[in-house]
DNA sequence: TTGTAGGCGTTATCAA
DNA sequence: TTGATAACGCCTACAA
C-alpha cells in the first residue's frame, strides 16, 4: 500500500497533480480510482489540461482564475486589487475584475505576496513573562496591529537569555516586518537584541543601545502614577499621606519601584509638606514581592505613632498592599475612607473585586501596547527614506524617540470621602 | 541633522552599491526608484551580471548560493537540509552541503517553503478575552508550539461575533495549519467557527458541533477542583464545610460556576454528610461577578446561625471570595485556619499575595494550552488518512476526543491546620 | 490601457 | 546519486 507520507494539508479528494500515470494516482483511495484521466495522452500531453483540472479542484482560486473569469490579464487583477496605479485601469475592467473576484471568493495568497514583496504583515512580539500587565500590553498591541492589517507572533522567553536568542532567530526566519519587546522591569541585557536587523524595533519599558543612540521605546510612567495618587489623596483632604512600599534595593532594584517612591516624594513636597519618614514603610529588601502582608506591616508601623501623627491617607505601591492596608485598618476599627483613604496601584482585578473597592492607578499597559505598534508602523513607513545624506529627510511631526504613557487614576470607594470632608483636618485617625 | 531614530532595516554594512538597485524591498518607498542600474550595460546585457550583483548584496544567502558554494545542485541542498531521502545522498555531498550552509549562515526561507509545501508552521489562536486564565492558556500553548517548531498567531475577538468572523478569515488567509479557540465559558455560538476548513480545530473550554460529532477539545474540570477542595477540608478535620458561590442562574448560567457547585455537593455527600443549605451562600444572580463583597456576605449568613451550626470550613468559588471570607472572619475574631479553614479557586496571585496565604485550586490553564497544542499536532499528522472507510483506521492510542485537565490543589496557610487538629470536632467556630 | 514574461526561494519530478 | 526544470501564486517592469 502506498501509505507513505501523509497527504499534507489538502482536504479530501485531491488526486495527485501529475501522478506517474502508472502508479495508481491517489495514494489513499483504497480500491477503485481507475486512471480514468489521461489514459492515452500520458506525459506528452501539454500540461494545460492537467493544470486546468488541478486548478479547478484547488479550493482557493488564484489571481489567474480571476483574470480568466473576468477576461483580463493577471496584471489588471493585481493592479485593481492592490489599488496601485489606479489611473492605469479603465473603469470597466475594474468592475469586471471586482465582480469576478467576489464571485469566485478570491483571496490573495499572502505567502506568495510576501515572497514577492519581501514583506510579511507580521510583527514579532517578545515578552519575558506573561504576568497580567504584560498580557494587557499584548492585548493592546494585538488589537492595534489587527486594525492595521498586521498580525502578531508571540514569543515568550521566560526571562531566559538563551530562549530570547532563539526566539529572535525564529522571528528572523519568519521574516517579521518588525519587532516589539515588552518587559516589566528594565533588565537591558542587550546582547542579542541589539543585533536585530530584520526591521524596526520598539521596546516597551526596556532600554537598549548606547546612551546617545538608544532604540525607540514606549514607557509607562510609575512616577507620574504615584503623583496622581498622592495628589488625589491631598485633594480629598488628607494631610498626612503615607507610603507603603518596598526597599529600593529590593526586587533587583526595580526601576518601577523607585519611580513610585520618587513620585510620592515629589507630590508631597510639591504640596508644601516635607516627607516624614515615619509615614513611610519600606518592606525588607529580602522579600521577593509585596502583598497583603506588607500592607499589614505598614499599618502596624503607622499605628505605633501617637494618634495625632498617624496618617490619614495611604498610597500603596500595588493593589495587594492596598488590600492589606485596608484589611489591617478595618480590623483596627479605623474606617476607610472616612478615617484613612487608600489608593493602590496597577488597577488589577483585586482593586475592583475588593470591598470596599480600591482606588488605583492604572498604568495603561494596554495603551502602551497600542503606542508601540503605532511607533513601529511609523518606523516601518519611514525606514527607507531618511538617510541623513540629503538634508531634512521626512516631513514634520516625527514622534519622539521615547514615548510616555500617561497613567490614569481610577477613583473608587477606598479614597472617595464625602464631599464635606474636604474641610481640612477632618479625618485624622 | 538627520533625526536619528531610524536604524533603518539595513545593517550598517552595505557599503558601495548605490542604494537604488531594485532590491531594498519597500516598493512603496516614496520617490524615485530611478533606473540607476542601466548606466553602461543597458538592458541588452544578459541578466546574469545584474543577478549576481543583486544576490551578493542580498543579506540572506539562498539555497542556490549554498549549492553553488558546495559545488552541488539545489536538489542536493534541499534533500540534505530537510532530511528527507537520506539514502539518496552520498556522505560526501552531505558534508559539503552542511559545511557550506553553516559557513554562509544559510537559513531557508520559510515563505518560499510554505508557498511550495502549503504548510506554514503557524497555528492560529482565537481568544475571546485576555483575562488571566486565558493568558495562562496562551502561554502554555505558545510554549508548547515553540518547542515543536510552530509559532502562534494571536487574535483577540473581544467577545464579538463579528470580530471572530473577521479573525477567522484573516487566519485563513494566513494559511495557518490549525486553529485553537480558547474561551472561559462555553458560549458555543458556533456560527462561523463550524465552517472552519483550513485544518484541524481544537477548542479549549467550549463546545461546538453536533452532539454526535463534536469537535475535539480540552476542558478544565471545575467539578473536580471543587471536590479536591472540599475533600481536603474534610481531611483537615472540618465537619461542616460551607460553600460560598454564585447563583446558578447568574453570570449567564456559567458552566464553570455550576460545576463547582456540583463538585462541592458530590464531595460532601460522598463523605456521608448531607448538604445543608444553611451552609451555602449563593450571591444574587444580578451580580456581574463575585469577589470580596460576596465573601463578606457569605460570612454574614453563616454567622447568623447558632454557634454550633456554623461552618468550620469554607470553599469559595474564587480567590477574591475567599479573601473576603477570610477578611470577614478575622474581623469577627475568628481564627483562620484554626477555627475556620478556607480554600479558594483559580490559584490567582491574590491567593499567594494574601496574608494568610490562601489555599486554592489551580485549574491549570497553562496545561490546557499545552494539551490543546499536543492534540492539534496529533490531528495534524493523522488528519487525512483515517476515513473510517477501511476498517480499523489508525493504530492504537488515539487520544480521546475530549481531554480533561486535572486540577491541582495548592495548599497554603488558610487551610493548613496543625496536625493534631485532625481529631474530629476540633475547630467549630 | 492591457498583456507578456521573469523572478521571489523552495520543493518535487524526472531524466541522465 | 545527481542535476535540470517546472511549479507554488503573486507582483511589476516593459513592450504592445
Amino acid at each position: 500500500m502506498g501509505k507513505h507520507h501523509l497527504r499534507s494539508v489538502d482536504p479530501p479528494a485531491t488526486p495527485e497533480s501529475h501522478p506517474a500515470p502508472g502508479s495508481a494516482g491517489a495514494p489513499e483511495a483504497a480500491g477503485g480510482n481507475a486512471p480514468v484521466r489521461s489514459s492515452a495522452t500520458s506525459k506528452l500531453d501539454r500540461p494545460s489540461r492537467a493544470k486546468e483540472e488541478e486548478r479547478q479542484r484547488s479550493r482557493r482560486p488564484t489571481g489567474r482564475d480571476v483574470a480568466h473569469a473576468a477576461g483580463v490579464s493577471q496584471t489588471a487583477v493585481s493592479f485593481v486589487l492592490t489599488g496601485v496605479h489606479p489611473e492605469k485601469i479603465s473603469e470597466q475592467t475594474r468592475k469586471r475584475v471586482l465582480e469576478a473576484a467576489t464571485r469566485l471568493g478570491y483571496r490573495p495568497n499572502r505567502l506568495a505576496r510576501s515572497l514577492r514583496t519581501r514583506r510579511t504583515s507580521a510583527i514579532g512580539l517578545l515578552s519575558s513573562t506573561m504576568e497580567t500587565v504584560v498580557a494587557q500590553a499584548i492585548s493592546g498591541l494585538q488589537e492595534a496591529a489587527w486594525e492595521s492589517g498586521y498580525h502578531v507572533i508571540l514569543c515568550n522567553t521566560h526571562q531566559s537569555a538563551t530562549l530570547e536568542r532563539q526566539a529572535l532567530d525564529f522571528l528572523a526566519d519568519l521574516q517579521v516586518d518588525g519587532l516589539v519587546v515588552v518587559s516589566t522591569s528594565t533588565p537591558s541585557d542587550n546582547q542579542a537584541l541589539a543585533a536585530w536587523t530584520q526591521g524596526p524595533l520598539v521596546l516597551i519599558n526596556r532600554t537598549l543601545g548606547p546612551e546617545d543612540a538608544p532604540f525607540p521605546r514606549v514607557i509607562t510612567d510609575y512616577r507620574e502614577g504615584a503623583r496622581l495618587a498622592v495628589e488625589h489623596l491631598l485633594a480629598q483632604g488628607c494631610q498626612r499621606v503615607a507610603f507603603a512600599g518596598m526597599d529600593l534595593e529590593g526586587l533587583g532594584r526595580s526601576e518601577a519601584v523607585r519611580q513610585r517612591w520618587e513620585g510620592y516624594r515629589q507630590a508631597v513636597q510639591q504640596a508644601g509638606y516635607s516627607v516624614d519618614m515615619r509615614l513611610v514603610y519600606f518592606a525588607p529588601r529580602e522579600r521577593t514581592g509585596v502583598g497583603w502582608r506588607e500592607g499589614v506591616e505598614a499599618v502596624e508601623k503607622f499605628r505605633s505613632l501617637p494618634p495625632e501623627q498617624q496618617p490619614d491617607g495611604v498610597y500603596a505601591i500595588n493593589d495587594f498592599v492596598a488590600a492589606g492596608v485596608i484589611g489591617a485598618l478595618l480590623q483596627a476599627g479605623i474606617r476607610v475612607p472616612q478615617d484613612v483613604s487608600v489608593v493602590g496601584n496597577d488597577n488589577t482585578s483585586v482593586a475592583s473585586h475588593h470591598y470596599p473597592q480600591i482606588s488605583s492607578v492604572d498604568q495603561r499597559w494596554q495603551e502602551a501596547g497600542r503606542m508601540a505598534l503605532r511607533k513601529l508602523l511609523y518606523l516601518l513607513s519611514h525606514a527607507y527614506e531618511s538617510l541623513p545624506a540629503d538634508g531634512a529627510p521626512p516631513s514634520g511631526e516625527e514622534p519622539s524617540l521615547v514615548e510616555v504613557v500617561r497613567p490614569q487614576l481610577v477613583v473608587r470607594q477606598s479614597s472617595l470621602r464625602r464631599v464635606e470632608v474636604n474641610a481640612p483636618g477632618a479625618g485624622t485617625s
